[in-house]
DNA sequence: CCTACCGATCGGTAGG
DNA sequence: CCTACCGATCGGTAGG
C-alpha cells in the first residue's frame, strides 16, 4: 500500500463525478472508492471544486489534444473532418470519466472557472465550423447547407456516444466511426 | 396570494432540478422558488424522490404523447419521422424543465422507478427505429444505412436541442426543423 | 493519511 | 402553510 498521488485522486473523483454527479459524490464517499478517509483528500486537494476544476481541465485537454492532431494532420477538409470524428469518439471512450463531466457538470464550477472552460469548448467547437466551412469553400461540402448547423449536429452524435457504445459490442469502434463519418459526410453532399 | 397546488410545486421542482440538477437541489432552494418555506413542501408532496419521479414521469409522457400523434397522424415513413422530428423539437423547447430533468437525472431515480422510465425510452425509441426500418421496407430510405444508428444520430441530435436553440434568435423552429430534417433524409438517401 | 472534531446544511416530522 | 424542531450528513480544519 502506497501512497496516493494526487493524480490518483483526480481519477477517482471524475469517476464519481461522471456516474454520480458533483453534487451527488460527497467527500466520503470519493474517500471510500480510494480506500481512504474523506478528510484525508484535504492532504492532496484544496477541496471538492478543486477536484471539479482539475477533472473537468483534463476532459477539456484531451478534446484540444484531438483537434489539434486533426488539423495537423488532416490532408483537406473532409480528411481532417474524419480525424476530428474519430479523434472525438477516442476521447469519449478511453476517457470516460473525465470526458463526462467535462460535458455535463460544467455548470457546476465557479463562475469565472465556468467561463474559461466555455471559452476552450467554443474554441474546440470552432474547428468543426471551420473545417466545414473550409470544405464548403473548396468545394467539397454541399454550399446549402448551413455550417453551424452540421456542426452542430455532428457534435451533438458524438457527445452522446458514450451513452450507448460500447467496445465489447459486435460493432467496432472504427465501423461506427466510418458511419457516423458516411452518414455527416453525405447530409454534407461530400463530393 | 392563493394556496400552491402539487402541480406548482412539481413545476417548481422541474425549473430546479433542469437547472441545478438533482442532487444540486435541497428543499429548501425549492421552497425559496416558490414563495414557501422548505418544510412547507411536504404537505404537497411526500418527499423530494417523489418529486423528482413526478418531474421525470411528466418529461416522459409528452415524448410518449408526440410519438402517438406522429404515428396517428404520419402518411407513410418519411413523413411520419417529419413528425417524430418535429414533435421532438417541441417537447424538448416547450417543456424544457421537464424534458432536460427527464433525460439528464433518470439516473437518480431508485432502481425499480428507473426501470420503468428506462422503459418508457425505450419504447419511444423504438417508434424512430421502427419508422426508419419501415421507410427502408418500403424502399424510401437507403437499405445500406443501419436503422439502429440512424435512430441514434437523429435522437442524439434532437436530445441536445435544448442546449444551443432558442426562439429568439434568427433561427426560427419550423427552419430548424426542417434542416434536420433535410439533414436527416439526406443521410437516409431519402427519395 | 488518521483522529477528532466544527458549524452549516440536509431531508424530513410533529403539531398547529 | 408556518413554527420549531430532529438526527444525519455535508465540506472542511487542527494536530499529529
Amino acid at each position: 500500500m502506497t501512497r496516493l498521488s494526487r493524480d490518483d485522486i483526480i481519477t477517482g473523483a471524475g469517476r464519481r463525478f461522471a456516474t454520480h454527479g458533483y453534487h451527488g459524490t460527497s467527500m466520503r464517499d470519493l474517500g471510500e472508492d480510494l480506500g481512504i478517509l474523506g478528510s484525508s483528500i484535504y492532504a492532496h486537494v484544496g477541496g471538492k471544486q478543486e477536484l471539479l476544476i482539475a477533472v473537468i481541465e483534463r476532459g477539456a485537454s484531451y478534446f484540444e489534444e484531438s483537434a489539434d492532431r486533426a488539423v495537423a494532420d488532416g490532408d483537406g477538409p473532409s480528411s481532417t473532418l474524419r480525424l476530428l470524428v474519430v479523434g472525438h469518439i477516442d476521447v469519449v471512450l478511453d476517457h470516460r470519466a473525465e470526458a463526462r463531466t467535462y460535458l455535463s457538470e460544467t455548470d457546476f464550477l465557479e463562475v469565472s472557472e465556468q467561463a474559461r472552460v466555455t471559452g476552450m469548448r467554443q474554441r474546440y467547437e470552432a474547428v468543426f465550423v471551420d473545417t466545414i466551412r473550409r470544405g464548403v469553400a473548396e468545394g467539397e461540402f454541399d454550399p446549402d447547407r448551413s455550417v453551424r448547423l452540421s456542426a452542430i449536429y455532428v457534435l451533438s452524435i458524438l457527445n452522446a456516444v458514450d451513452r450507448w457504445f460500447s467496445d465489447s459490442g459486435a460493432l467496432t469502434r472504427a465501423a461506427f466511426a466510418h458511419d457516423l463519418c458516411g452518414f455527416v459526410l453525405e447530409g454534407l453532399n461530400a463530393t
